[in-house]
DNA sequence: ATTCTAACA
DNA sequence: TGTTAGGA
């Protein structure tokens, strides 16, 4: 069952069907790239080609702008993705640990709306 | 015909 | 983000 992830994985649809699947310009979807959200697989002169893969995370990332959330806050919620898989390694948590670590990520994620602007408030609400 | 990078009347 | 120039 694993062979169909390799498929999604695979990096076959140029920008200009990626445009087409989702809405999205190809300025957006490379200025994504520079962002680091989604980075394509390149090819003979240096072009881009996309997986189903990164189809999903573009159409992921156009939900997220909907919601009214910008390029940082979208940054900070794969940043805690992440982390939060680095969390399930770390068999050295105590549930405390991980429920102010979720707590934590509630906090930052609610501060990254339009207009709140830069405020990167809150860092150790300790209770 | 398509996509790429860089740059901004 | 749009758009365009100049290449590949």
């Amino acid at each position: 069952m694993a062979e169909k992830e390799l498929q999604r994985s695979k990096s076959v649809l140029p920008i200009g069907t990626v445009m087409k699947l989702t809405d999205l310009t190809a300025r957006q979807i490379r200025y994504y790239e520079e962002q680091e959200l989604v980075i394509p697989q390149r090819t003979d002169g240096n072009r881009r080609m996309y997986s189903l893969n990164d189809i999903d995370k573009l159409l992921e990332i156009k939900d997220y702008l909907d919601d009214g959330i910008n390029m940082a806050g979208i940054k900070a919620i794969y940043a805690q993705q992440k982390k939060r898989a680095d969390d399930m390694k770390n068999e050295s948590l105590t549930d405390s640990d991980v429920r102010r670590i979720l707590h934590d990520e509630f906090l930052n994620i609610s501060g990254f709306e339009p207009n709140s602007g830069p405020s990167l408030h809150s860092q150790r609400p300790l209770k």
